[in-house]
DNA sequence: TGTACATCAGTGAACGCGCGTTCACTGATGTAC
DNA sequence: TGTACATCAGTGAACGCGCGTTCACTGATGTAC
């Protein structure tokens, strides 16, 4: 019955593992996606670690090993997050065709958060809400440096013309975000009762709505 | 030194208090307002019965006692805020004046969550996004009703010709919503950052924007 | 109008479970001589 | 090219703390006779 050193097919095993066994993502690769899916569906105070390291075929232990605890786990997914809009933040600014800048950054906006909708439900229940270390991080690797470019092109388009002068940009900063993240956080309610999903097709027609909402306006003809 | 029973200015002590010991709301409401406060903060999960109680000035054991356990309590809690919204929602459908009905919503609407801005950040953090008893309390309670009336009051002000008849109103509602709802859940983070607080004066400014983005869009004269 | 009793509004100590975290090991891998 | 050793990637059992919850009581209040 015993049949050697390589009849078990399952991984858990005392000792290093073979370099052969080691499947695609490295453990701590492994545990980030575990954890962000965790996260944004049941919270991070939800989640117990052994169910993270559990989907991800690992031992609790291995939290410890890689993010020292817990707090450092959350900050991992949160910093990976962060990362990605970051990026979208900076492909948006390279563009400096006239009036180019809004449009593209709630297009490549929608489209990343329709990738990865785990982004804003942790941003938004983990971060932005949360009185945290993970607020100071936010606040410094992406908070300081989107405010210091959004606000400004954002204000140029309304200089050039593309944005009434008379909005104040601070309101318009925050309805914008609020169109465009809502309905990544609502959709497990809301999805089923108004019918929409959030995938890439929703994420381009959606966006287009946005859009002309801030072009023309919702009003019909009898204003 | 024993001045007799009246001497320990503190309420705490066993047995029945008297009744003139009864401070102005009775326990049970003034733990449902320490819990909505608390877990607006800190995530209902973030939060221990403990906290809550001693913020209420009883013991945990009277959580049991009204509301039976942990999340007997945010139900009773959630209930209050849905309650509120609610109103919101018949007061505005209550005006019958063509073009009236969207414009009154948004104005009750940011109102009140300036009132009581635990409402929005306890539904998003523990209702709407996760998957739990407390959504379908929210679908059946409120979601329902609310999707019974405003979707058709939006339509009928289309028909009207108050709003163009080629949006989608399904995206126009979650647009709105979001922009209504994401100061409130933000502003720990933006607030300091964006230079806004969430009181009845910014209530009325910010609703003045979100109607204006309606009315005329964003967009300058170079269209 | 007294009195006995049920009820009501709460206390406070204790229990047990699940959680994050720790720690002594293990066996494969890389490296110096 | 061997061999000894440090390191690396991970296991798995155990610990202790804090949490939600329970339970036996307590003393004021309302009520029936």
């Amino acid at each position: 019955m015993d049949g050697g050193p390589a009849d078990m097919p399952n991984r858990k095993s005392p000792g290093r593992p073979q370099a052969s066994d080691r499947s695609d993502g490295e453990a701590r690769d492994v545990l980030i996606r575990a954890a962000a899916n965790r996260f944004a569906a049941q919270g991070a105070e939800g989640t117990s670690l052994r169910q993270v390291a559990e989907d991800a075929g690992v031992t609790p232990a291995m939290v410890a090993y890689y993010f020292r605890d817990k707090s450092g786990l959350l900050e991992a997914v949160v910093r990976k997050g962060l990362g990605t809009l970051l990026e979208v933040i900076d492909a948006s600014a390279a563009t400096h065709e006239p009036g180019a800048f809004l449009s593209g950054l709630v297009r490549r906006y929608l489209s990343a958060l329709a990738a990865d909708p785990w982004i804003p439900q942790i941003l938004i229940r983990e971060v932005i809400s949360r009185e945290s270390p993970l607020r100071d991080l936010f606040v410094e690797e992406f908070a300081s440096h989107a405010v210091s470019v959004v606000p400004d092109r954002v204000l140029e388009e309304m200089r050039q013309g593309m944005l009434r002068d008379d909005l104040d940009h601070r309101y318009f900063i925050l309805s914008m975000l609020g169109m465009c993240l809502f309905p990544f956080i609502a959709h497990p309610v809301l999805g089923p009762l108004l019918h929409f999903d959030v995938d890439e097709v929703f994420a381009d027609d959606y966006g287009t709505h946005v859009l002309e909402l801030i072009a023309r306006g919702a009003q019909g003809g009898a204003s």
